[in-house]
DNA sequence: ACTATAGGCAAGTCATGACTTGCCTGTCAA
DNA sequence: TTGACAGGCAAGTCATGACTTGCCTATAGT
């Protein structure tokens, strides 16, 4: 996949970069139950972390493995292209 | 379908909003010719109309029927919902 | 050594969205 | 009124992504 916009489409992946961004660096085990309780997601553990391989793929979170435990941070920088494609003022040619 | 992220997450789409930014108010057929000219983009009539219609769901874009010929305009203010989202400055408790 | 915990790999099911083809409606110009 | 142009409706194909189940690896504690 690794594309920023296919990655954002499932509801289940946003709801991953809400909770990371209420409590960042959390482990697969943490986000499956935050999740399950706050988001009303209730999704299998396989699942969370597909959508964490996705996420990680197109730099949305960044990952730190220490021993037994794997932190997930949440990285919102490429969302700024999204900005930058529409949301800019226009400019006859591009300000390059 | 009538979701902001799943509407973007087809190039196709991606496409047409930016060509609409290039030159705003186009027609169907107008966009079809230039989206296969300049974007590469060779798809059918009713495939773009399809999209459009997407678009327009999601409040992308706006149209104005005059006669014989539909115009579509670029309403690029729903992206601001991303921002707001998550490329806000955090706040313990929303700044509401 | 054994067990519990944290995570990964792989294959399979299922639904939905992207795109096509075919035909129909409406407006303008000769 | 006939033909050309702009657009819409509907059904069908096809691929891909979301999610599951089952099993395997690795680290830590007792």
């Amino acid at each position: 996949m690794a594309d920023l916009f296919e990655a954002l489409s499932a509801p289940a992946r946003r709801a991953i970069l809400d909770e990371l961004r209420e409590r960042d660096g959390q482990t697969l085990f943490e986000l499956c139950t935050r999740l399950a309780m706050k988001h009303d997601l209730a999704l299998t553990r396989q699942a969370i972390s597909q959508h964490l391989d996705v996420l990680e793929s197109v730099g949305l979170l960044t990952t730190k493995r220490e021993s037994r435990y794997k932190y997930h941070f949440l990285n919102t920088s490429p969302l700024q292209a999204i900005v930058d494609r529409w949301l800019t003022p226009k400019g006859k040619d591009e300000v390059s």
